[in-house]
DNA sequence: TATGCCTATGAAAACGTTTTCACGGTTTCC
DNA sequence: GGAAACCGTGAAAACGTTTTCATAGGCATA
């Protein structure tokens, strides 16, 4: 059978609790350690984490529940979380919600039954304004989304200064049919949108929004529909980059040509935006720095549970490309 | 402080015993079922899957464990391998090892301390020729690439075909002068080189041959060392979606227009790759079969742990683009 | 020398389940 | 009508650790 730690107490002659001792922290001779490991190799003892959390209530384990780990943007926070969670020895354990409030409860009640040490949670809209700071047993920080204000720690981006950058850049180069196309899911997308507003009213121009499930098929048959019609906009915000890359396709469906025909600026700088011509105008998010945030920020929740909610407001960067520039 | 099954029991006037069946698939009256339901609801019962998993020594849970996440073949296998588990009842830990055998060997360690119920792997060439069908504590299907002929399950490409057909294509064309740029830790880039140069030989072509770390930066680099050459390949062949990324990266730089001064061909049919003009020719792999099949000889190898060891080759499909067309 | 306090250790309890074993009550079978 | 099989249930053991509690010895202090 499998070798246990009293296997590996007999072979070094200590108790159990010893060896318990020797292989955490706890107060040892330095020979008896040595006895101890030596035990452990010669025995092949692998420790029963099942058991060690048990006991010790430490689930060393947290929950990364997002969207979709096939949209960039969460794929590049998710390496961070998991780079920091494993170099801290923590677990992780991923769940994609697909945007559906039932698998997001379905998730969040799974993270319950494994006692996860902490979970970091990109919610829908939905869930985000049902959930109340201790609706949760957990310590939680969303991402990309914040909820009710002041109810949970979050680290997002300024959503309504970068989608105003955007609006900025383009009113500066003349546009001014500039249409919006918004995630219809997430509170993120309608920051994008009340920030595009505002821009849009504070340049005196006409706001033109349309919104839309947020992948890249809906994305390219709304915006199909959107540039067919005779007073389509002559420029595009999309609010995240599979809606960026249905609007791509969209275009190019319909022989429209960037930046003449059609200009266009989005969310999310990946690799493939600067390699379709004439480049993509993009707001560029620090993925890698969210997600290193959000690990700190649950460390810090998870160390003193009583402090105040904060809230990360990252800025984004504009990473101006060709397909916004004046024909 | 938590409330346990001893708090259900009491509440439904039965014993722990019997709760634990009626929540499990045990023989229970349909009367006393309602009762424990009924008395889950009231105390806000959750199970602890860390108790459960000591007790019954079903860890419940697969790892997963990908070179890095941000490979977009990975992401997609990686979704299909969730929403497999998930499906099942299983949970997901997700490992990146960027293709370090020492994290590798971490890793392996840590799914032996879960006692997990199987993993499904894709590893470097290095651990894969070391790992002997026993050295490993649990049932483990690779994946992308194979070990030792017949000591593991494995779903791979055919990798050879697969090259083989982008030679032939690019020949038929009339291209004589292709050049291929392969990963260097791999398997798979081995395979694919392979089928490349076999290929080549068919058409009573010299092979040009390149090895790289299997990422964007350091194609990128290679290959806008080659490119600068005054015998420049006039076609490239690259062995995954990171590296394609890369060459046209390299191409653009040196000004280079595909495919009148250079044709691409790759491997990986991502999203982008139909995006950049004009069109990129690659292999498509059936990412979303490729995680579904692994899943599918991981339960078969939980189930029945003697049967002779499986090897799913499947095909890839040559999606042809605008960047392997003769000038 | 006596007292008290640390330190390293072992015995045993505890963590929250599932599973084994036993048992009384029905039903089924000759 | 008795034996055998079956069914639903409870008491208690078991899973493999960590943690608590107790203790023996060493060392410093009075």
């Amino acid at each position: 059978m499998s070798v246990g730690i009293r296997d590996v107490a007999r072979a070094a002659g200590v108790s159990t609790a010893t060896v318990s001792r020797a292989l955490g922290r706890g107060p040892v001779s330095d020979a008896v350690r040595e006895q101890v490991e030596a035990a452990v190799r010669a025995t092949g003892y692998r420790p029963n984490l099942s058991a060690r959390r048990l006991r010790s209530k430490a689930a060393q384990t947290i929950g990364l529940i997002v969207a979709d780990i096939r949209n960039p943007f969460f794929t590049a926070v998710s390496r961070a979380v998991e780079d920091a969670a494993y170099a801290a020895g923590l677990r992780v354990i991923l769940c994609n919600t697909d945007e559906d409030p039932a698998r997001e409860a379905l998730y969040l009640r799974l993270m319950e039954e494994e006692r996860v040490t902490g979970v970091i949670f990109a919610p829908t809209k939905a869930t985000a304004d049902a959930l109340t700071p201790d609706s949760l047993g957990f310590p939680t920080v969303f991402i990309d989304r914040s909820g009710l204000p002041g109810a949970h720690d979050s680290v997002v981006l300024d959503n309504v200064a970068a989608a105003g950058a955007l609006v900025d850049h383009l009113a500066g180069q003349g546009f001014a049919r500039i249409g919006g196309l918004f995630g219809s899911t997430s509170s993120t997308a309608r920051e994008r949108q009340a920030g595009y507003e505002a821009a849009m009213a504070r340049h005196g121009l006409a706001p033109l929004v349309r919104a839309v499930a947020p992948n890249a098929a809906a994305a390219e048959g709304e915006a199909a529909r959107w540039l067919a019609q005779a007073d389509r906009p002559e420029a595009l915000i999309l609010s995240n980059g599979l809606i960026l890359m249905g609007a791509v396709r969209a275009a190019r469906t319909l022989g429209l040509t960037i930046p003449r025909d059609l200009a266009l600026a989005g969310f999310d700088n990946e690799p493939w935006t600067d390699l379709v011509e004439p480049g993509l105008t993009v707001i560029e998010q620090p993925v890698a720095e969210i997600g290193a945030q959000a690990m700190r920020l649950l460390f810090d929740r998870i160390e003193s549970p009583d402090q105040p909610v904060r809230k990360v407001v990252l800025s984004g960067r504009a990473v101006l490309r060709g397909s916004t520039r004046r024909g």
